[in-house]
DNA sequence: CTTTAAATTTAGGTAAATCTAAAAAAATAA
DNA sequence: TTATTTTTTTAGATTTACCTAAATTTAAAG
């Protein structure tokens, strides 16, 4: 049997170690789900002795090949309860990250497959994020961050990089929602702040917020 | 923050309260969710300080009216959830329980109403079993065991009292489901087990299960 | 009423997951 | 290359939810 807290620290080093592939920190995971270091050394002591991740003192770790099993599978999970709460219970994006933090710990395989089906095999969640499939496959669909766009370029909303509530809600006040055309009209050296074009209308958004935005262009 | 733990034995409590109004005891809490008796007396004495039950050292337990309100909603998304998982994910009625062990514990209260309202406010779970509303009042329809009916009543089976997958399968074998009308066309003094007609033919269903049956005549 | 049996509680312990404070190792700066 | 800072680990505690074994209380028999 895996705890709550094994499965949370799994997920999490999945979460930091895309992109890069470098050895994760102790002081990162900490940070990242609020918990002192010392704790997190002990965890990965536990979870490289179930031979989840590989770990070597003062080295940081990586997932061994079980272990991102285990974590892409709660992803799937988490990502798939979301597009349950939004979808058929009329949840707004904002409001189902920390409900579906819950969900993704219930462990019948059987019911995420036919959860899968009910929501009839969605390939992303309310976030724009993948769903891996039931092989644990995610159709990388690697979008660009705002604040890489330049001038003059064209994009369209497909997701955001954090799932706070505070920021999505942010977003729906400004109108920048999933699927909307943007373009940037002005970058603004001084703060690093972009303007952007977006239903006829110009806006000014912070840099805070274009780290956070996934485009497509 | 209330536990798992604390949850299931407040739920505990309630089903082993309902029908007699005497104290609850110690042993009969242990059994039910198999765990040794000192250890329950633990948790006794956790929950009364915490005001959810009344306990005094050898006396047994009852539910204070604030745990008896958490016993009551956890047994409403309990219930819930077994619709949602026969209902929308067609599972079948012996495959929801263990499911719903878990997911009775999801904390928020707004996803219970939403799931309510999705699934057309049910008032009965794919058992048979009432679900309390949102104010906790539960319809109490007052089913009969189907060992109290004498020769030659009818009825219609209603729910189980019982809940494990082998009771639930064995009762689909012998077509004993909802909805189902029987007569009693023989009871048999040597073992108590019943000679029904169901569908135009004749069946002989034990004493142990007659005992599970609920029956509206 | 005693004696015996059953139920319950206490005492003392374990494993998981966390913490604080202190020690050790690695990285960075002077 | 030595000193300083940062990162990580160790040591020692705490809380929760269990356990076993022994003591105590209550209930049942004789
Ligand atoms: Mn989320
Ligand atoms: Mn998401
Ligand atoms: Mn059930
Ligand atoms: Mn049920």
């Amino acid at each position: 049997m895996r705890s709550f807290a094994e499965e949370n620290y799994l997920k999490i080093i999945y979460h930091l170690s895309l992109g890069k592939n470098a050895l994760i920190q102790t002081n990162a995971i900490a940070e990242k789900i609020k918990i002192k270091a010392a704790s997190v050394t002990d965890m990965m002591r536990k979870l490289s002795e179930k031979k989840l991740i590989n770990y070597q003192k003062y080295q940081g770790v990586s997932l061994t090949e079980q272990g991102k099993n285990i974590a892409i599978d709660i992803v799937r999970k988490h990502r798939l309860w979301e597009v349950f709460l939004v979808d058929k219970l009329n949840f707004k994006w904002d409001q189902v990250h920390d409900i579906a933090e819950e969900l993704e710990h219930i462990s019948s395989g059987e019911l995420v497959e036919r959860l899968d089906e009910f929501l009839n095999f969605p390939t992303s969640d309310p976030h724009g994020d993948p769903i891996p499939d039931k092989n644990g496959k995610l159709s990388s669909l690697a979008f660009i961050k705002l604040n890489k766009l330049e001038k003059g370029q064209k994009g369209i909303i497909m997701g955001v990089s954090e799932h706070s509530s505070a920021f999505l809600q942010h977003l729906e006040r400004l109108g920048l929602t999933l699927g909307k055309s943007i373009i940037v009209t002005d970058i603004v050296d001084f703060d690093g702040s972009l303007e952007l074009e977006m239903d006829r209308t110009k806006i000014n958004v912070s840099r805070e917020i274009t780290k956070n935005l996934l485009i497509k262009i």
